[in-house]
DNA sequence: CTAGGTGCAAATTTTTTGCACATGC
DNA sequence: GCATGTGCAAAAAATTTGCACCTAG
């Protein structure tokens, strides 16, 4: 029953790829990292297996920006920074989470919901970004 | 020099349809509620419009949910509750925003950036899809 | 042999855009 | 007349999917 968490030579590639970045990245960027190496790997491909690393729950979307959605499989409690000109996404250091359980009681009452999660995102600029300045162009688009 | 706001009637009539509803909808239900009251609507034009509200600061985007952006005329820090089954973005009474200056001096120190915002989401099963129960089912793509 | 994994290309879906026309001032 | 707004349809861009094949066990 190998390894239980990965099969193949490429799902196994799909994933590493993915953790052992900290970019967070799209499966645009996986593809384009792993093609060089494994030529023999089509798009399609990560996708389907990213989305199998979803279900199984090992890797999380942190969000769609810029058109592509990115993946984290960090899947500790933890924030993001994400520049708003580069779309580049950081882990904020420290593990803070911004809720507790209190909160969750809070918004299931008010919500008449159930949650099971929440996230935090800071946006702004990018010390890269800040110094380029870019700062008439405003946030490209696609 | 008109309203300064809103110009034409389709302009206002798409800004109106956002702003009067607490459902953050996306491109396509604007859409979907005009064309029965401006049948010569276009869904270019709400997408034009869209980019210019945002581009104006008028509206804002709570990001991209089952494959559609989804906007908000509240321009006042609160946070959302959004359901991972039907996708059912609420506002979560309270104003609360889940981050101080202090927070944001914190982020800008360990991200060496400049951080203008924030947004904080929390997820699970609103209430009607708890009923409806769909849990096998598991929550639905695109 | 069987099931799972994959390449490839076509299809889907959402959003953007080019162009010609309309409208208000 | 001019700038802005718009319809329409085509184009882009990201993602999903159908199908045939292939390969490990």
């Amino acid at each position: 029953m190998r390894t239980k968490r990965n099969f193949s030579a490429k799902r196994e590639a799909i994933y590493s790829a993915i953790a052992s970045t900290k970019c967070h990245p799209s499966a645009e960027w996986v593809y384009d990292v792993l093609k060089p190496q494994i030529p023999g790997l089509s798009l399609g491909t990560v996708y389907r297996n990213i989305a199998v690393f979803k279900d199984t729950g090992i890797i999380r979307s942190v969000g769609v920006y810029n058109g592509q959605e990115r993946f984290d499989a960090v899947l500790t409690p933890h924030s993001h920074f994400i520049c708003t000109s580069c779309f580049k996404i950081s882990d904020i250091p420290g593990g803070r989470s911004f809720a507790d359980k209190a909160m969750y009681d809070y918004v299931e009452q008010e919500c008449n919901a159930s949650v099971s999660g929440h996230s935090t995102v800071f946006y702004g600029l990018c010390s890269k970004c800040r110094q380029s300045d870019n700062s008439g162009i405003s946030t490209e688009k696609r």
